[in-house]
DNA sequence: ACACTTCTTGAATAAGCTGTCAAGAAGTCC
DNA sequence: GGACTTCTTGACAGCTTATTCAAGAAGTGT
């Protein structure tokens, strides 16, 4: 079986990333093939030659952004405080929803558009969503053993609810003229992990 | 001017009402002139008459939505203790979720698909997020005066937060084969409005 | 009964969509 | 250079879409 002809005039992996913007921007079924043409240069043919269709190419564009979305999960688990770091993943919603309105989330806006009907789909965005969550659950757990959030709280729980939390705020975001108007929300999601002023046992 | 002429074969409330279902199970785009006939029993030529066209019909929905969306809203003002109220209103977001999966919250919905782009669906959106928002800071309020949770709370920014919990609840629930998984972020959600370690068996 | 008005109906329109295909272009391998 | 394979290109088919419109139906007021 020869492995020759023509290649490919194009990049498949630069493809697949500029239809994770595209995608990411637009949604799915919005997203039309003259879309992704103007935007990536690739014609309809070529692109159904190299992916199949336009679900096919929708599916590794999801699965690029689910990578990176793990990728930038695994930064709360990287060292050192943990409520910072927290802070920062629910700052950056914030900073992105005002850099770049109208995207959100790519995870959430699919399981909004698609699921749960998509399945394929819906087993990308839930395994980044279990990733995100399992990251956050391990550095909750972490914070704990240090002192630097409350020992009373279910770390499972709590990650679940911080998952949601980023989710929605990137849904709310979309409704608010100023994301600064959500800035104090994140502070009160981290004061709500450590021991309070009014708490029996305070620790710093 | 006579106010004569064959009148109207069906309701109007009623079709906006059937078009509120529609709309929110499918979003704005997705939803064709042809599944709203089958719908609602009324063909695109009379709904052009009576609404002007398809967005039009989408905002009387919307609003419709909104409506009854500040209806719930107010719930949990309506006397009492607090938590509970708000237990329900983050309870009952999963019940819907495992009841009737893949609709969510049309105001969230309509957020991903259409804003900020689309201003006027914005002010219907960001309308009703305030209004529930309001209502909450103000039962938080009236909670922490009776002593019912945390005297240290902003109200505003914690209000604020259980809006975007709301969102974001419906928006993993889709990715989770089993909503009851989120069940316990309900309980760390009210844990975290009260004073106390110990686990949140503080519900009444 | 008659004039008048508005609604319903079904067809038609024009645009846009995804997906396909034949023909030619552009490589690789011997 | 020639055989072979794969890619690109642009047109095209088959549908679906939102919207319009003319013709007839069904009311109201006198």
């Amino acid at each position: 079986m020869p492995r020759t002809g023509r290649p490919r005039s194009f990049d498949d992996d630069h493809v697949v990333n500029g239809a994770k913007d595209v995608f990411w921007r637009r949604g799915y079924a919005a997203t039309s093939l003259r879309e992704l043409k103007d935007e990536l240069g690739v014609l309809p043919g070529s692109l159904y030659g190299a992916f199949g269709d336009k679900h096919a190419l929708f599916l590794r564009a999801l699965e690029r952004y689910a990578d990176d979305s793990r990728e930038a999960a695994s930064a709360v688990q990287s060292g050192g405080p943990v409520l910072p770091r927290l802070g920062e993943l629910l700052g950056d919603v914030l900073a992105a929803a005002q850099a770049t309105p109208g995207r959100g989330c790519m995870l959430g806006n699919t399981a909004t558009e698609l699921l749960p009907l998509d399945e394929v789909a819906g087993r990308v965005v839930g395994g980044a969503f279990g990733a995100l969550e399992k990251a956050i659950e391990q550095a909750l757990s972490v914070a704990q053993r240090t002192g630097e959030i409350r020992e009373d709280l279910d770390c499972g729980a709590y990650a679940r609810l911080l998952v949601a939390l980023v989710q929605g705020l990137h849904v709310v975001a979309r409704a608010e003229s100023d994301p600064h108007r959500l800035d104090d929300v994140v502070h009160a999601a981290l004061a709500s992990l450590t021991y309070g002023p009014g708490s029996p046992e305070t620790t710093t």
